[in-house]
RNA sequence: GGAGGAAUGGCCGAGUGGUUGAAGGCGGCGGUCUUGAAAACCGCAAGGCUCGAAAGGGUCUCGGGGGUUCGAAUCCCUCUUCCUCCGCCA
């Protein structure tokens, strides 16, 4: 969410940055029912200091002895006037509400501009892709014939886009979550977290996937429960409604948790494998930072991300997304994408982003600075990344360590959380 | 699921219809003292919305929502959360 008043000082900058991001007629319903509440807001303020005026003199008629009846008349007529008027406010309130929090994010001014992905930005790259004497499989067809992945029977469980995994799959995807969450407690600084893989409403919308994007969400019949979509939703309104100390901050947070996706835009897309799945297993990574550190945060984070790639040794290229490619509540996004020789293509594997304040504006999240900043509490700066996205990472290990008789060769890094340096032809951990 | 109790500012905690936006304490900030620090003492400081160029006003907020009343932290209804006991249970 951005800050109304900015934004009604600021509208036509605001507008232009928006250019390749927003829907106009949101700003306009937002002008339109902002000028309208304040008007009335002012109307009902000028009434309730008449009743508390009026209500002060019949106070102090009463305590003098007089008789107040012909007060207590007229402060019954406002009390009646402002309750008349309390409805319509609350209808332009919530108009107000509704047209703010569907406007996206402004996009910091590294931002390229652009339409969508065509216009994202290669900043880096890192490793050497593989090198094969045959044609490299993609990892439906590798991880099905070891026996460690069962597409058809996960159809009989919960239907299309879910995976089973079996026996050294199971096993790569637990040794994966430890050895990343490993890596991100032990070495970069992140407090772990387990928290719920259910959040409600305020929540979702503190984060910025409701009310615009209920659509990819999975609801819980007859309650107010959504599955998270990522462990962003938890970890960062795990701080809702506070007001933090500066001495708190920065806050760095990793969890493992599933992910649930309606994926409901995306038929068609990416249907085999294990790229695009109902559910899948994540390592976030979260910062809760004072708004001059946030940059420097996103520095961090992102290499924090690119940490778990370098030392599985995949290689992968650093996208700087373009204004028209973030996602709604983002300011500034790195992708990071993992070479999949099977399918020949980079794949995103982690998507790291500074919110600036536009989640902590909805979820209220603040920090009292006291020194030199009249000591009024301001927003925090928020930011998340994966770290990584582990369904795509055991698919990145299979092609990229894929051999020619069909095993595959654990990363180094990963040998002493699976006791194994190879997954054998016949699917077995050896 | 049943029976009770509770929810107040960054934190703890007074307060049951009329200068109580809220005592007191802790923590914070500024100052006095000190070579410096601590201690002691003095002072400052809730959040949102709104009007205003600003200075400065106004208004709302004592878990959320609604009601009673001229007037509500205080009375009523309702929801949520937490605690205790019982039941069930991984």
């Amino acid at each position: 969410m951005l800050d109304r008043a900015y934004l009604r000082q600021h509208f036509d900058q605001v507008r232009a940055r928006l250019v390749d991001r927003a829907d106009y007629q949101v700003l306009d319903d937002f002008v339109a029912s902002d000028s309208k509440r304040r008007a009335a807001v002012t109307e009902i303020q000028a009434l309730q200091r008449k009743r508390n005026e009026l209500s002060a003199r019949v106070a102090n008629a009463r305590r003098a002895g007089e008789d107040a009846l012909d007060i207590v008349k007229e402060a019954r007529q406002v009390h009646a006037d402002i309750h008349a008027r309390e409805e319509s406010v609350h209808v332009l309130d919530e108009a107000v509400v509704a047209s703010l929090s569907r406007i996206p994010n402004l996009p910091h001014e590294t931002v390229p501009a652009g339409k969508d992905e065509s216009d994202n930005l290669e900043v880096g790259r890192w490793g050497e892709r593989p090198e094969f004497s045959f044609r490299p499989k993609p990892h439906w067809d590798i991880g099905v014939a070891l026996g460690i992945v069962d597409f058809e029977r996960a159809a009989k469980l919960a239907g299309s886009r879910f995976a089973v995994y079996l026996n050294a799959g199971a096993k790569l995807e637990r040794a994966l979550m430890n050895f990343m969450l490993d890596v991100h407690t032990g070495e970069h600084g992140y407090k772990e977290i387990l928290p719920p893989f259910i959040a409600n409403s305020r929540c979702l919308y503190g984060t910025g996937q409701l009310p615009k994007f209920a659509h990819d969400l999975f609801k819980l019949e007859s309650t107010d429960y959504w599955l998270v979509p990522t462990a962003e939703v938890p970890l960062t309104n795990l701080y809702a409604d506070e007001i933090l100390s500066p001495e708190n901050l920065p806050i760095s947070l990793t969890a493992f948790t599933p992910c649930f996706r309606r994926e409901a835009g995306s038929y068609g897309r990416d249907v085999r494998g294990v790229i695009r799945q109902h559910q899948f297993q994540k390592v976030e990574l979260v910062k809760i930072v004072s708004s001059e550190t946030s940059y420097d945060e996103l520095e961090r984070l992102t290499a924090d991300a690119e940490d778990i790639l370098r030392r599985l040794e995949l290689p992968y290229r650093k996208m700087l997304l373009s204004s028209g490619d973030m996602g709604f509540s983002a300011a500034k996004t790195y992708d990071l994408e993992v070479w999949l020789p099977g399918l020949g293509e980079f794949k995103e594997i982690s998507s790291c982003s500074n919110f600036e304040a536009f989640q902590a504006r909805r979820a209220r999240i603040r920090c009292r600075h006291s020194v030199g900043r009249k000591g009024k509490p301001e927003f925090v700066h928020t930011l998340n990344g994966s770290g990584l996205a582990i369904g795509r990472t055991w698919l990145a290990i299979v092609e990229n360590y894929q051999q020619a008789d069909g095993s595959v060769v654990i990363p180094e890094a990963l040998r002493s959380y699976l006791g194994a340096e190879r997954i054998d032809s016949s699917g077995t951990l050896a």
